[in-house]
DNA sequence: TTATAAACATGATAATTGTCAGTTTTTCCT
DNA sequence: AGGAAAAACTGACAATTATCATGTTTATAA
């Protein structure tokens, strides 16, 4: 309690974009709350009254298909706010956000954010440079799934763990995906992003130890990512 | 000349949104621009110090790779303004724009918006809400790409097509794209593109003359897009 | 600590999609 | 209209990726 006003200040990267008096706004009606690893913050189609910070642990962003297979399209760790793009358009959510480990968001209601979008042009500025910066990416994504094979975007994500997650004491990705979700982020069968991973491990591209994963021969990588 | 303000104003989808001296600027400094199919309006890695409108015509937004392969992620029509993303980031354009056939754009410098996007909240929120829903469409397009088969992807591809350009008198799509294009668009070689079409013309489900294209049978091109 | 499930792994095979090489048709230019 | 160039098409084949079946290891909870 008492630090959530960090998340959207961290979130707008601008200590200006609201004021002393918003700031309160937002704290004052702020709501944290504790998700296990697994449990769903929001569903696809529900309706949001707010949004979400995540102040601890990490949240995939998703699409489940009548057949079975989910799409990741987003990670989403500290400093993030999920459901923001949903509560701005006022339509339902289009994805679900389920934690991957377990996690503290705080809750935000919608009105305390339309107020200071519509009534403080810096706050809003900030908020837009932060989804343009997303819609980005999302372009990125975009095109790396169609023009690259499944391996390279396997090699693709973990340099991506590893440079936005980090690393622990051993040199481990800090972020422990299951073989699942890396085939769920990379769009492929699990089977695949298994076989492809065991692959890396044998040319010493990447150890591994159970479910941990570390990145062994980061250039080798790259290669691999930039085109075998 | 003279009512490139239209543009800002139906992009944005409010009247009020610009003030009557921020329309006065904007339309004081605009250039009107008259693009040739296949012309570049401006190239990935270029520095935009503006926006562009399209007044007529269709621009693609794609992504060459080094391997020669080229992602379209979005077909911009009237009404659309290119580069503001870039723009509103401060980066260098991440896509490139080409016409797809004859434009008409207008050009809006750069600093007109930045100081209505700074002094007038409710412009900002309009352009918020038009970019979230460009990143909900992006979204989708990368669920689809990973959990829809090619030949799903194209009879959507051709459901969009309507919708968002309508039909000519005889009913064909009144946007007609080059099969490379339309392989572009879904993300396959353009080899198995044409194929696919031509079992949709064998099928029944479009009927083709030329380049031309039409829908012919909706409910079944329905039920191939959602899973043969 | 064991049992029980979940995650990981591997082989065999099928399906999808890409590539290359060549032909035909359409478009476009002067 | 005639000819060149671009686009559309087709076949044969290769590569990639998915699917199914099944065994093994690892995590989790009673």
């Amino acid at each position: 309690m008492g630090r959530c006003e960090n998340c959207i200040i961290r979130q707008f990267n601008s200590l200006r974009a609201m004021s002393k008096e918003e700031l309160k706004r937002v704290s004052d009606t702020k709501i944290t709350k504790l998700v296990k690893k697994g449990e769903t913050i929001f569903g696809e189609g529900d309706k949001l009254n707010g949004v979400f910070c995540v102040r601890e642990g990490v949240s995939k962003l998703s699409k489940l298909s009548p057949n079975g297979k989910d799409q990741i399209v987003k990670l989403a760790t500290q400093g993030a706010v999920l459901g923001q793009r949903s509560v701005i358009t006022e339509e339902v959510a289009n994805l679900s956000a389920i934690a991957v480990n377990d996690m503290e968001v705080c809750f935000v209601p919608k009105d305390a954010i339309m107020d200071s979008l519509n009534s403080n042009p810096n706050f809003a500025v900030e908020v837009l440079r932060h989804i343009a910066h997303d819609l980005k990416e999302a372009d990125d994504v975009i095109v790396n799934m169609s023009q690259k094979t499944v391996k390279q975007r396997i090699a693709e994500a973990f340099i991506y763990l590893e440079e936005n997650f980090g690393k622990d004491k051993n040199g481990y990705l800090a972020l422990t995906l299951s073989r699942e979700d890396i085939a769920n982020v990379v769009g492929t069968a699990t089977e695949s992003a298994i076989r492809i991973i065991s692959d890396f491990k044998k040319l010493g591209l990447i150890k591994a130890s159970g479910k941990k994963v570390a990145i062994a021969d980061r250039n080798g990588l790259n290669e691999v990512a930039k085109g075998s």
